[in-house]
DNA sequence: GACCACTTCTGCAACGTTGTAGAGCGGGGT
DNA sequence: ACCCCGCTCTACAACGTTGCAGAAGTGGTC
């Protein structure tokens, strides 16, 4: 059924060496050994066993992915970008799903190179910079925000500004009781930490107070989270005139919540979100957002990665910042 | 650096089987070789390489999921109970995006295969039944609902019927003008074909004529596809009062369109979907939908391929159905 | 015609793993 | 005392590929 180099050198008279030569595109094979060879090749329909090719060369031409959730929007935009950007090297991506938790993410880290992948590029949730140095050298790229971890390359967007650049637009649109949605206590939300520095710092800048009562926590970023946040918020007392939500689930959901109970948008209340997915594009009203560069981001790791396994392992590593721009929609119409 | 089985031995003073032997569970090991082969496992932290496992059982544990693009929604929520599935039975999971492109589809059904993947789920498109036919055999399972592609494992689900029925609960509800959103006139647009042959059913079995005028054409079902379609509609003269769009991100693109013409949903016109994707739950209005039973679908998919790998290769192959319940929200309210 | 350089092709070994066959040992039954 | 069996472990070969070294053939130069 299946056929090897050695079905196909058979069929053409000549030896293996040969077939894999022409294969692999070697310059000295004669036109018509050549063309006896691929016509052999053709009629076999002969496909490299790529299991063999990799262990006998030490690559496997195929890179991970890992990311917390795939239906999360924003990450399964990610995912299509960096599978197209992947595609360019020729590599094939592997893509994991950590669910967010340590153990996962630890193992993808650690196990899943297992020889399979010849490099990971990973969106950690939980992991700590412990995590990462414990693991031997597979390549790797992080993306996203976490300050802490370690020597490993990575690309990010600036978050404290992009949040105090779309947090100053509320302000500029006067408003002053401006809500925060998605803060984090623990470890994990590191995302969340900045985010909410840079709205911080642009209410000092302004000279509003911080009010802890205006920010709530959640989570997880989902849809039903920011509905609940947002429930929350409303039933404290004094309504915002704005929320700042720390993603565009969080806003789409607060956006659910705030119609529920009547307030318009963004007459009664402006929101914002973060991330620009597509949803946000078509909903109503339509979100204003940060909007990341997903598709640069996904190439600038894919090159990273790429540098990284052609050239020096031991090199120090590199943190490339990736573009953004705010996208100001209906949400936020004056 | 990374470590052989050949070090293990060396370090636990036992032959390189031994270690294999322990690495895989068998059973007749002294405790105290075990142990010291283990001592050894941990120091080196030894991990075995997949490729050269994979060329000696001619299984690679990995498995590919193909749909035509990542950040569909309801793709990406299939992907994620895919994933999860496979989990189960120690599969890793390769994603890969078609686009819905012929050329494309192909090279992932065959060259894809490469002896990289054991098997393969696949959400085809473009896909004939000839292309599929020519494959040698890698082992497939189609997910969807091409009625003619031969003699491959598939999941499918009740499309017709599906369609029917939340045509009919509109009918229930009053409507009258119904129109359809999504049809597809070429061969790539099976599910599209179906669907609208039971919305079709609905309209007959009530009574009701069919007006060609009323059904709008989607190449693509994106949701800006569906705003354009549901602009269409509203400029030639007479309004529907319902809309059955052949997916949801259709009808959350035709929600927006109808927001933009100062239409209520549902007061004005009732709004249908089809595949239950997260958005539809927190868009305003939620959104009234068939809701195929996705984690079903993926289970039953890696359950009809580990079937395959384990079982008889030539067994005929297999249709499974996938159950599917009607989700009425505000979109559709009395 | 001897030499050299280049082209074309080949055989061997190795990548790291596991299946097979079997060696060595000790215990229990006769 | 002998045999047999099961346990424990080992040696070898093989999976399909490519790097390396080199053999054989071709043609050009002095």
């Amino acid at each position: 059924m299946r056929h090897r180099l050695k079905d196909v050198a058979e069929r053409a008279g000549v030896s293996v060496k040969t077939v894999s030569n022409v294969v692999n595109g070697y310059v000295h094979v004669r036109p018509d050994t050549r063309a006896r060879v691929e016509e052999a090749i053709a009629e076999l329909n002969y496909r490299p066993n790529l299991s063999a090719r990799h262990l006998r060369k030490g690559r496997t031409g195929v890179i991970a992915l890992a990311v917390p959730e795939l239906d999360i929007p924003y990450f399964a935009e990610l995912a299509r970008h960096v599978v197209t950007a992947a595609a360019e090297y020729g590599w094939t991506v592997l893509i994991d799903q950590t669910g967010g938790r340590r153990e996962q993410e630890r193992v993808v880290a650690s196990g899943i190179s297992d020889h399979l992948i010849d490099g990971l590029i990973f969106s950690p949730l939980a992991l700590t910079a412990e995590d990462l140095a414990s693991l031997d050298g597979t390549p790797m790229v992080l993306l996203g925000e976490r300050v802490d971890h370690g020597p490993a390359d990575r690309v990010v967007i600036d978050n404290v500004t992009a949040a105090r650049e779309i947090t100053e637009h509320l302000i500029q649109l006067g408003h002053r009781r401006i809500a925060a949605i998605g803060s984090q206590r623990t470890d994990e939300g590191a995302s969340a930490r900045l985010r909410l520095a840079g709205y911080v710092e642009a209410l000092r800048a302004a000279g509003l107070a911080y009010d802890e009562t205006l920010v709530a926590p959640a989570t997880a970023w989902h849809r039903a989270d920011g509905a609940a946040a947002m429930r929350g918020l409303l039933t404290t007392g004094v309504r915002p005139d704005a929320v700042f939500c720390f993603n565009d689930t969080l806003a789409l959901g607060a956006l659910r919540a705030l119609h529920e109970a009547g307030l318009r948008v963004p007459e009664d209340v402006a929101v914002v979100g973060f991330d620009d997915i597509e949803d946000g594009r078509f909903s109503v009203p339509t979100l204003s957002t940060v909007a990341p560069d997903k598709e640069q981001i996904a190439r600038l790791a894919v090159e990273l990665l790429a540098s990284r396994l052609d050239g020096d392992r031991s090199a120090p590593a590199r943190a490339l910042k990736a573009p953004y721009h705010l996208e100001l929609r209906e949400s936020t119409r004056a």
